[in-house]
DNA sequence: GAAGCTATGCTTAGTAT
DNA sequence: CATACTAAGCATAGCTT
């Protein structure tokens, strides 16, 4: 049945891909878009048997996921965590950058990791002068870290604690067998 | 120019969103379709200035990902909620260090290492510093530690490992729930 | 602000190269 | 296997409720 309601719509316009200034207007195409594209995922992984776990963030931090099965199994798949025995699956980044022309996310690469390297830069700061008072740097005051650094902090300890296991590994294997 | 090629094209055909069984048929969509996928993905990034992460696994296990501005930037950035498991936090030092082998979890640690310098030299060479003076105290050089200060070093680094693991549940209990 | 509407732009199944 | 083409199915910008 057909409702002309007024039939005072222009239809889909074509719009260009860069940032939309108004904020209502993004807004709602944000949370459109968003939807379309959980439901794209969603048929890929049923077309194809394909897994797929993605993350969103809105400008407001909000925090938006798909993942099928799960995000969490797909995630893990990427980049499995020490006490888990899955196999590690390589990762192909340089085929979709070039494929598709990504050509905003490559350029924006470079100051990206110049941006991470600065952060991590200002984490340490932040843990070095909370150190104060503490003996030792492993006292750090962990509480002074933010929700924004604390990744990076994580990320530092990952890096050591990889360290510490090789060194392990290797001095283990100069022990004297026994049993 | 126009190539009529002869116009045996029937266009675009209405398909059930269940498992192509079919695999050659399969192989072209999941191409076609994660192209697809990922525009849309950068699109909604540069429309909506929002930060979005897709990781995707076909069924030879094959990785490929998008990520605006980066994978990693976002994943870091996205945590389960308290209910789900695996928070990025959570690593274990000393469970497998003293309970399993050394050589496996030696092992894993490789790969990790491996997959993460993969990972970063693709998205476009980079973060891992210098390797020139080390800045802060994570960048220790563990090579250094002898076989009876190792035990006490990783005491120190679990230790630390829990306040992080503290301070991000904290944080994370004030983040807002996903869809 | 979310939901529904419509006309249109965009994506893509099928095909051929 | 990637690429090009075409027609038809789908997603969605602008509006209204």
């Amino acid at each position: 049945m057909v409702k002309p309601g007024g039939g005072t719509s222009k239809g889909r316009q074509r719009i260009e891909i860069c940032r939309i200034e108004d904020k209502e207007r993004r807004q709602v195409t944000f949370s459109k878009r968003r939807s379309g594209l959980f439901k794209k995922a969603s048929e890929l992984s049923t077309l194809c048997g394909a897994r797929v776990a993605i993350v969103v963030f809105s400008e407001g931090r909000h925090a938006f996921s798909f993942g099928s099965p799960s995000v969490d199994a797909v995630l893990r798949q990427y980049a499995p965590l020490p006490g888990d025995d899955a196999p590690v699956v390589d990762a192909d980044f340089g085929e979709d950058y070039e494929a598709m022309g990504l050509r905003r996310a490559a350029e924006e690469t470079k100051e990206q990791v110049a941006a991470e390297k600065a952060r991590m830069d200002a984490v340490g700061e932040k843990v070095l002068q909370a150190k104060t008072g503490k003996r030792f740097w492993w006292e750090a005051d962990v509480e002074a870290l933010g929700e924004a650094e604390l990744p990076e902090f994580t990320r530092a300890l990952q890096r050591l604690k990889d360290c510490v296991r090789r060194r392990a590994d290797k001095l283990l294997a100069a022990l004297p067998p026994q049993q």
